[in-house]
DNA sequence: GCCTGGCACTCACGACCGGGGAGTGCCAGT
DNA sequence: ACTGGCACTCCCCGGTCGTGAGTGCCAGGC
């Protein structure tokens, strides 16, 4: 039951604290925002968004503060995506161009969002999941030891050894680069196991034991790299919004260095759209103090992967937003180019 | 000119104050330490290492400080290099030996210095420069577009596009890996350039741009990957010591986030031999409250690559050198067995 | 019924103050 | 050359107090 004006309050409540980063009271407010109503009516909107949650005094007789739940109605309602102006535009397609290997598109990627959201960037690497294969490659290191390489369209290139449990001969490795590579080159990783299934049966007795080696190892190779790899950077950016909470950085600092946390956090966005997650919204405690905003992005219309930024709650969403869609799009092109 | 016994005062100084982290009195030295000499001799004796700006007093009337140069001389005369315990290096070796490829190696390597030490630890990769040649491979892609793919020793593996300026046929392309292969394989990288000067003689005319143009690929992604990567890790460690210097974790940060600054930092290490900077020492001003354990590790004689740590100019300099030498060995033991 | 001005109340914050204590420098004595 | 004594300095800590921003509530006006 909030009626239109209470919500613009809450919106300037957000607004103004967002700017100053401190709590905003009833005079202020109505000097600042041109609302057409007097502070004490302001004081009666702010006691029900009080008694609703969406905004609560640090000490009695201080201004109010957006809660949680203040802010995921702020951008859930109140805030659109601010759109980046054109020379920014400009500035990230001309920063990102400038990248030659995947690395560097990453790399520049979590500088750019870094930069310019001010906030810690987290960009995941291009995922194998939904890659295909562009080509194997089987290099004889030793009689019984074999190199796989495996490229993706993502350009990514991963490795492994494989140890075989009998020689093979030159020929016979040739033999079965040219079957792997025509059976899985261009095909997706969810389909490899499917298509490589009946491969040995082409062969030979005796090197049935190293194919399967081989294949054993690709399998594997494609499992564990589907455990994504990331990037992050911007984490100077974290003293920059610290003196609000000296206490809370060293915990955000744990957790971005947990993997497997970053993971999650980025894995709960649904593929299409931005999330954003609000402060208690995140299931790390040591992240209930932020906000992570993430997106997929992709070379083609699906998502390879996500990216986002992590900045304290008061953080300007529609701003931060804007940069992070931004980036995933362009990002996204520069992927599809390569 | 500095008698036994005030160096024995400097050392008692040095070790209390990394203990306990505040300015350190005569009457405290005197009691937990037992020099046999009464306050009032060692406060002349600190006078006299404070004339000499081996410690400072924070204010008049505090307790002292080591300084840069107090520090400088202690890891240079008083201490030695505490040797980690039997069961700790068992859990170094059992922790690395778990690495799968070399991404694992590195990534182990940092959390576990990070971890050991409780200071931001910072691995390079090993360096491509003394590494030699494992295999080059060569994949055609499209007609006139080939993928050069280099595996080092190290286990590094590098891929690069190749635009041909004529379509190439696929004989063509394994006559040419075979060359290269045998011409270059199990060789320095140094010595590449020399020994790919007349391959191109051996082939066509029509082929020669493109061997050109692989052959200038290769060369180029030598000297790139020269240019090392590195891995950081253990930032959360800042806020460990950051009560000192609440002002003094953002530039640390910001240097720690700039490659450039960490490579110089470890490249300055001296190749034999353990190198600490302390303080002013370091030429990032960001670092000069910071000082820098850093060591060369190898899977040989030679060091391949730096390893190193970043902490408060108060540390335990023994204890530290010590973690940062034997997880060095370690690291290249892993490297040696690969 | 909703908005407004007025009013008393609450508290965080910063300034000021004063005692306690750790530490120092110096000096005279052994 | 070392020691004990002594006066001095100054940081730190706790308490007090004034100020000001902000609030809740109430009575009155549109």
């Amino acid at each position: 039951m909030l009626g239109e004006r209470r919500l613009e309050v809450l919106r300037a409540i957000v607004q103004d604290y967002v700017g100053t980063e401190e709590p905003v009271g009833s005079k202020a407010l109505t000097e600042r925002h041109n609302l057409q109503v007097s502070p004490a009516t302001v004081r009666n909107d702010m006691a029900a968004l009080e008694d609703d949650g969406f905004i609560a005094q640090p000490h009695t007789s201080a201004g109010r503060v957006p809660t949680d739940k203040g802010y995921r109605l702020f951008v859930d309602r109140l805030a659109g995506v601010k759109p980046m102006t054109s020379p920014e535009r400009r500035a990230i397609q001309n920063f990102l161009d400038g990248a030659v290997d995947l690395d560097d598109v990453v790399g520049r990627t979590v500088r750019l969002l870094a930069q310019l959201t001010r906030k810690v960037a987290v960009v995941q690497y291009p995922s194998l999941t939904r890659s295909t294969v562009r080509h194997v490659e089987l290099l004889s290191l030793a009689p019984a030891r074999l190199m796989l390489v495996l490229i993706t369209d993502t350009g990514r290139v991963e490795q492994r050894l494989v140890d075989c449990p009998a020689p093979i001969v030159d020929n016979t490795v040739a033999d079965l680069r040219a079957r792997l590579n025509s059976c899985i080159a261009g095909q997706r990783f969810a389909e490899v196991p499917r298509l490589v299934q009946d491969l040995p049966e082409g062969f030979d007795a005796e090197d049935r034991g190293t194919i399967s080696a081989v294949l054993a190892t690709l399998l594997e190779t494609l499992v564990e790299e589907t455990e994504e790899r990331l990037m992050i950077g911007g984490t100077a950016n974290l003293t920059r919004f610290d003196h609000d909470f000296p206490l809370t950085i060293r915990p955000v600092l744990e957790a971005l260095e947990e993997q497997v946390v970053l993971l999650k956090l980025l894995g709960e966005a649904t593929d299409s759209g931005m999330t954003v997650r609000i402060g208690h919204e995140n299931a790390h405690e040591g992240l209930s103090s932020t906000s992570v905003v993430s997106v997929g992005y992709g070379s083609g219309e699906e998502a390879v992967a996500k990216l986002g930024v992590v900045g304290p709650t008061r953080m300007d969403y529609p701003g931060t937003m804007g940069a992070v869609r931004a980036v995933a799009r362009y990002v996204g092109q520069i992927l599809a180019e390569s």
